[in-house]
DNA sequence: GGACTGTTTGTTAGCGGTAACATTCCGGAA
DNA sequence: TTCCGGAATGTTACCGCTAACAAACAGTCC
């Protein structure tokens, strides 16, 4: 009801300036046919009255926003946070304001959509995505640009995304040449595509090894949950290693397996994946398979502004993670 | 220019119906006096058409966005990041939604400010502030209200806190009754203010105690600074306990130490600050401070918003932070 | 039956911009 | 001087909604 204070309009510059107000208009947006010395009268009338332009009346007139919509599955992660903050930033640098919503797992993921939708966003962008959120999108595609960002084939849709698959089997490679035959996996949650690509990888890189897989764990990216596994899954008696998918909970199995009296990596190797800023000051240091989860976003704004546009745009490549390779890996005892 | 596809509006919707916008609008807005068979009418008109209403042109006949600005420092680490996923949440509920800018050490806090206003932010919370963007936001106090969640003092404006300074004490506190007498401290970057309130907790409680203190390491917050920390500085020697301002820097720190050959808690205790959730599985597990940074974006909303509605809002007592003793604090050896 | 309620609906005028068209201004060519 | 054409400015309409007022339509009461 209240409303906020009226602040100063086009109209009022136009008034203190004695132009009308599409002069002011034309000021504001560089038309080229606007005389020197009247534009300096407005410029001079706008910071008299400490104008500011009005962006609701403005996107209502020119049916743009420019705003784009951000999903976000698991906000309180490294790589999805540091992901948007890229995106944000990258945004911003080319005049898009960034509207988030982050889902957690109760929510409903629609819902977020809509409410995206209607502070209108031009275009839509997913962060790490588990599967609702990805099928709760599809319906809006046909109507605005849709990027998601994750593993997974798209054929219909715009993606970027690190090669999951490749990191996995960076992860796995590196395992085996280290003479390691029983390798286990601690999987991601089932929803999730990221980790459905790394369990995915995992399983064929075996495979193609002639190794039997065991079946992976399901955990939830959480350092308690890792630690659980440590200190109870009886599997781990007769692996010498385990390919942990995501670094958090890499850590808690660490800790798990202390407490159950293993030492990584004289008696089991672990590797994460990520590489949280942290990963290289656990005890020991994790090797970890690094994403760059920045440029991620970076290269998500290029995608999607080009697409806003209507710009042909080029399916980016993947990006490719690397291997980083520090003390929880050891040679086969 | 180019404008993206029309969406159906109310008028769309009215002819649909049989009956003016008006009543369309009044529907919408669950008026009173309508009648139930002409709601029903519009209601399956609205849904024929897939109407949504456009929040822009609302906004401008109405003078209200219903839109919250956040200013976040820090947005990468745990205790922001969560208090804003808390904040997030909560406005969602209450039918606003937030537009958050995070400035980094480099960006200018005044242009994100500048950015919500264009927005359309009806009031501001600042997250985790550095002292810049606490000055950044002190011109706009007078035209909408501002939140700031810090510790610190602020007879002007709201805040909601924990209490830094408890919570420090605590940790000192804790320190002092295993029987340690030489307590350094790990400071966070001198222009965040909840790292000051932690450091000047920590002279203060020392010299209650009668002890001298030693000049405080201003550290950055980051694993990386806590390693060099813990790895190289000389102070160390002559100390029997750390008191670190934030779990990252405390992960580095004790594995600095052990790369120097000492360890935790036999040979130096230390004590964290936030309790993120992996402080428990380091090696070995952190004795820290945890701060409900949820609890804060929620108490943020609830003020901001009744601020806005403008309802005198008591005060909000800060919040009390919680000690959590693990493993790597132990009496004097 | 007519004036008097209150409920339900319609009409009109903005909110603050931009787009499209109309107009005025000006210097140069005829 | 007159006329022309582009540059500079003004006028009007409209984007999609809500607020304020007006009108129509009951039902009540005397």
């Amino acid at each position: 009801m209240a409303g906020r204070q009226r602040k100063p309009s086009m109209y009022d510059v136009a008034a203190l300036a004695g132009v009308s107000h599409q002069t002011v208009s034309r000021v504001l947006n560089n038309h080229p046919s606007i005389r020197e010395t009247t534009r300096a009268k407005v410029i001079r009338a706008i910071e008299q009255v400490n104008y500011t332009p009005n962006a609701m009346a403005r996107a209502l007139a020119t049916n743009r926003t420019h705003r784009i919509g951000v999903l976000i599955d698991g906000a309180g992660h490294y790589g999805p946070n540091t992901a948007l903050r890229g995106f944000e930033e990258a945004a911003r640098a080319e005049g898009y304001s960034v509207d988030a919503v982050s889902v957690g797992e109760t929510d409903d993921p629609a819902a977020g959509v809509e409410q995206l939708l209607l502070q209108g966003a031009e275009a839509l962008c997913v962060i790490a995505p588990r599967i609702p959120s990805l099928e709760s999108v599809r319906a809006v595609m046909r109507d605005l640009p849709v990027l998601v960002v994750t593993a997974g084939s798209a054929p219909d849709r715009l993606t970027v995304a690190v090669d999951q698959r490749a990191g996995a089997r960076l992860a796995v490679e590196h395992l085996l040449a280290l003479g390691h035959r029983d390798i286990l996996h601690l999987a991601g949650p089932e929803d999730w595509l990221d980790a459905l690509a790394r369990l995915e990888a995992w399983e064929q890189r075996l495979a193609e090894a002639g190794l039997a897989t065991r079946a992976p764990v399901i955990g939830d990216w959480t350092a308690d949950f890792g630690y659980d596994y440590g200190y109870r899954s009886p599997e781990i008696d007769h692996a010498t290693a385990i390919f942990v998918a995501n670094d958090q909970m890499a850590l808690g199995v660490i800790h798990g397996l202390h407490d159950r009296g293993l030492r990584v990596p004289q008696d089991i190797s672990i590797v994460g994946f990520d590489d949280n800023p942290e990963s290289r000051h656990f005890l020991p240091p994790l090797t970890t398979v690094r994403q760059d989860f920045h440029a991620l976003g970076t290269l998500s704004v290029t995608q999607l502004i080009a697409a806003i546009r209507g710009v042909p745009v080029p399916q980016a490549d993947l990006i490719a993670p690397e291997l980083v390779v520090r003390q929880s890996t050891a040679a086969r005892g």
